[in-house]
DNA sequence: TTGAAAGCGCTAACAT
DNA sequence: ATGTTAGCGCTTTCAA
């Protein structure tokens, strides 16, 4: 009852507990709980006091203890091979944006593709009883350097392709490259050429097959590095093939574009004048950087992001997530290499 | 003592407690609990037994409860404004280096400078109990979109400048500077020009003031910004005042040193027999592109993270560190830009 | 509406 | 060397 015995701020150092929030509110620390999160169960005029109070010595609970009873943490790991950055920090980053809100946040794992790694974070990330865990890559078609599929908790694959009974969220590919080579058509470029990357990427492949159904007969894949330099040898080759030169190309990566770009400008040919170029991925200091700037296919990487999150709280809720691969749109960055919008 | 009770085995889906393991073991839980961490306390044979139990079983400890106990969260947040990876990621992998092996793990939190956000962040960090919190940005003299002072639990700073009493990890932009500037004077260049970000970047400064030091009389420094494009306008501006072309220019960027050797080859210009290039960042897509590759000054911003790291657990174990600035070599790359090794 | 009591999984005195 | 007990900070029956 009494409420002026300011022994609350005995310890200075010491962080508040509900204990202390009862006390300085002269009720027991079950109502205090109930009040602070309970709905209805206790005296509207109870709450408000607890509240007050509660706020005014800056109590805030320990989520510890409350996940210990409650058996949710509230976190989530998210384990990455990439160590560089390009794809893993936007995507998590539109992991957290999901997440925050809702109070949980995400360890952030970088195996560096290192079993032993892996193995290490994924262990601490257990024993922390994180609600779910997030896979993430630097391609589609890689494989997690440790075993995620007898996990007691929820895995998301996102920008890597999970098992059958796993949500699965990639960028849709098919549908990038659609959207790169029908801006092409539809400015009246005929003879489109592709030049990408790796064979044995999957991003690769589903890429050049879905331009090759809309490329017509003359459709040309010229598989290769994922390097500017590989952007530049395929020109040269092209040049001095001695064949008719494309009227277009689509590259696979902002980077070969970048190649490509430049190798054409050696040889005397302007973009997009006399070959246009798009590329993919819209990673800006390259796709902003080239001359003329570069129209090229955006992955949305934050949204996927977002997404895998959103599917995650639902999966730590109980609620019901659709397995297997959802393929979410690419966007199309529109600049200068294709003519002026 | 009968050990054969398997009714360790109920309830397959519930993750094995030390319970589970003590009565496994036919001890107590206090004995399990000595053999799996004491040391000594315990007779070996059973501290074999119940080892092997635990393993048997599958028990890993709950860290929650432990943390509840010991105070100890083994856990840390990583505050970053970057959104785009290229800083944060190499960083933030250094970070976890040093602190995996020790069981700690780090919470990522992209807070894109937006104060919500960050406060959002902290306030879900600080009710998981983290043990500290490590601050990073995308350049050393910006001010965290929240308050960082007033933390009951140690704040390291990383690639940004805290306050004099937190222990503050930064890339010596000075040496690395000088690191550049001397290469190029050791291979006989001598008119250097200098060409960099904007002035009001704390790195900018620093790594003009070293250059100036080392550079003479004809030390020139032109400011502007951060991109491809000033390298280009830069050199531009160079050559239409008619000025002595320089013999080296040492570029505060790699994107802008790969502006200034695209504009070099534009103006009929060879490099590095015309003049000599080189870059600081080492940012790989950038400057093993530029043709030629780009000696460039590396910010070993993985080492700087695991620094950074290694000084979080020695605070969180109580252990004395150093506050204020702590500098850490650059080092340097060397391509084709400024003659051959 | 409120409080007493049990207990989440674990560690650490203390007693045996 | 081992077991008993208390308790970390919280939520949640169940009784009052």
């Amino acid at each position: 009852m009494g409420q002026g015995s300011s022994s609350v701020s005995e310890e200075p150092g010491r962080r508040r507990t509900i204990r202390d929030v009862a006390k300085a509110a002269g009720v027991s620390i079950a109502t205090a709980s109930n009040a602070l999160n309970g709905m209805g169960r206790t005296n509207a005029e109870t709450r408000e006091r607890v509240r007050r109070i509660a706020d005014e010595i800056g109590f805030r609970p320990n989520a510890l203890a409350r996940s210990l009873l409650t058996r949710r943490s509230h976190s989530i790991g998210i384990i990455t091979n990439d160590t560089y950055g390009r794809l893993t920090l936007p995507m998590s980053a539109g992991v957290s944006e999901a997440l925050v809100d809702h109070g949980v946040s995400a360890f952030l794992c970088a195996t560096n593709n290192d079993p032993r790694l892996a193995q290490l974070h994924l262990e601490a990330l257990l024993d922390k009883q994180v609600d779910g865990i997030i896979f993430t890559a630097t391609r589609l078609d890689l494989t997690p350097p440790v075993d995620l599929t007898r996990l007691p908790i929820p895995v998301v694959y996102a920008f890597a392709i999970g098992p059958e009974t796993a949500p699965t969220f990639i960028p849709d590919d098919a549908q990038g490259a659609r959207l790169a080579v029908r801006h092409l058509q539809e400015r009246g470029y005929r003879r489109i050429l592709h030049i990408t990357g790796q064979e044995d990427y999957l991003a690769a492949r589903l890429r050049a097959e879905a331009y090759r159904d809309l490329a017509g007969e003359q459709a040309e894949v010229m598989f290769g590095a994922w390097s500017e330099e590989w952007g530049h040898e395929a020109v040269r080759r092209l040049i001095s093939s001695g064949r008719p030169r494309p009227e277009a190309i689509f590259c696979g990566s902002d980077e070969i574009a970048r190649g490509v770009i430049d190798s054409l400008r050696d040889h005397g040919l302007k973009v997009p004048e006399d070959v246009a170029v798009v590329g993919f991925d819209n990673w800006q200091v390259v796709a902003a950087q080239t001359r003329p700037p570069l129209t090229t296919v955006d992955m949305e990487l934050k949204e996927l992001g977002r997404r895998a999150g959103l599917a995650m709280l639902d999966l730590t809720r109980g609620l019901p997530v659709a397995p297997g691969i959802t393929r979410l749109p690419c966007s199309l960055v529109t600049r200068r290499s294709c003519g002026l919008a």
